[in-house]
DNA sequence: GCCAACGTTGGC
DNA sequence: GCCAACGTTGGC
């Protein structure tokens, strides 16, 4: 099993609005990098857990648990002419984009950049890297143990 | 295949 | 709203 950091606009989709759906449950669309895909189609496996991450907002941070809940399969958004993840390149018999499902588990209290940033613990994670722009990230096993025990205790 | 120009991300 | 950092595009 492995650990993952990923980041959604609250204003778009937050983990109050996750926590609402039917099986709290949400498909993950509207990933438009590479890399970022890659994790989801070559590594993510059901069960595998998630830091469920507010950017691009007034408090970023980490403001929830959550875990994969479905394989990766192809991202509906790029089919959808009125979408603005809509990709003319993209056919239904040769997809460029998937997303996986993500089941939200809990809301957290907000684990904000700066307290992130306090713990030499956490020093290398991604996220807090410099000019890090990749809205999914792998997190160290002894990362995600540290954010639970020690920060969420 | 190089790389300048451009677009996007996302913290501040 | 600014702007640093980074990814993508496309001419050559």
């Amino acid at each position: 099993m492995r650990y993952w950091l990923m980041k959604t606009e609250p204003g778009v989709v937050g983990i109050d609005a996750v926590l609402a759906m039917p099986m709290q449950t949400v498909d993950w669309w509207g990933v438009r990098n590479y890399q970022a895909r890659n994790f989801m189609r070559d590594q993510m496996r059901v069960g595998d857990k998630v830091l469920f991450y507010h950017s691009n907002c007034k408090e970023p941070g980490i403001a929830g648990l959550a875990e994969v809940a479905k394989l990766a399969y192809p991202d509906r958004t790029q089919f959808d002419r009125k979408s603005p993840y809509f990709d003319p390149k993209s056919t239904p018999e040769n997809p460029r984009w998937v997303n996986v499902d993500v089941r939200a588990t809990k809301k957290t209290r907000l684990i904000g950049l700066p307290e992130l940033r306090s713990h030499p613990e956490l020093e290398r994670m991604r996220v807090l890297a410099r000019g890090n722009r990749l809205s999914i990230t792998p997190v160290d096993p002894a990362e995600w143990e540290f954010i639970i025990k020690r920060l969420l205790k």
